[in-house]
DNA sequence: AGCAACCTTTACGTTAACGTAAACTTACTA
DNA sequence: TAGTAAGTTTACGTTAACGTAAAGGTTGCT
């Protein structure tokens, strides 16, 4: 049973379609380090690594993560964790983010309930002017 | 049995040390529409209600909101909601919001389990180094 | 009176995350 | 061979949310 999975290539304009980004985007991505395709003379070319790292920044984003701190946390995972020093100041940085997220998801939760409210108060009023 | 009620009236600064911000920011706040002080002669003087806007505004950014949607989410409590066509896109506008804010429940679990995943190798890695 | 601590307006500067346009190179195809 | 569709680099432009500085008014000590 050999194992051969997908195409794992990708051309920008692949990807720029499939996660409704601009190639613009994509190009600022690497730029700042987030990606590193490989190339086939000037072409960029994608594989799955590049596509779940896309997909990550994306998520990132709708979290309201900057660039920069995305980046972050991708080194967290390529790191070989050595140095003791190293790790305690990884687990500081996941520790703030946990704790950012968890204030998010008060947050989330306020909101929702306030725009539940809201909801009802606007189906009622619908109501009365129906029935009215 | 009088309702006397705390000072209810505060400077902009006592509201920037309140909530750690720059009274730069507070008054591009009024400068945007989404809150506005009474003024005792230049001076801005804010109420409960300008103190909560504020809090709200802070949520709404920790939440990846622009000033312009929370903006448009106190517009929801302050209008009179008379015409049914403003209601249904009323209520749109709280159907897309609940929408991206279930994504982001979703994508903050998902991060919160990766980053408890992290954690772990992280502790385990340091044992390990303790050991040795 | 002087100055210190506030407050004000006006206005130009800054950063992140792209948008947009110009000018150019392959690669395919009618 | 001319066109067109997709790729490239370079570089200036744009928007949101303030930062920062200048220049000045008001209040309260001392």
């Amino acid at each position: 049973m050999t194992s051969k999975i997908s195409p794992t290539k990708y051309s920008i304009s692949d990807l720029s379609k499939e996660f409704d980004i601009t190639t613009r985007s994509i190009r600022f991505y690497e730029d700042q380090g987030l990606v590193s395709p490989a190339r086939k003379g000037q072409t960029r070319i994608y594989n799955q690594r590049d596509k779940v790292r896309l997909k990550l920044i994306l998520r990132g984003k709708r979290l309201g993560f900057s660039l920069a701190e995305t980046g972050r946390l991708f080194e967290l995972y390529d790191v070989d964790k050595t140095s003791a020093k190293q790790l305690n100041s990884i687990m500081e940085l996941i520790y703030n983010k946990k704790r950012d997220l968890m204030q998010q998801l008060e947050d989330i939760n306020a909101v929702l309930i306030e725009l539940n409210d809201l909801e009802d108060n606007c189906q009622e009023t619908l109501r009365t002017l129906e029935t009215k």
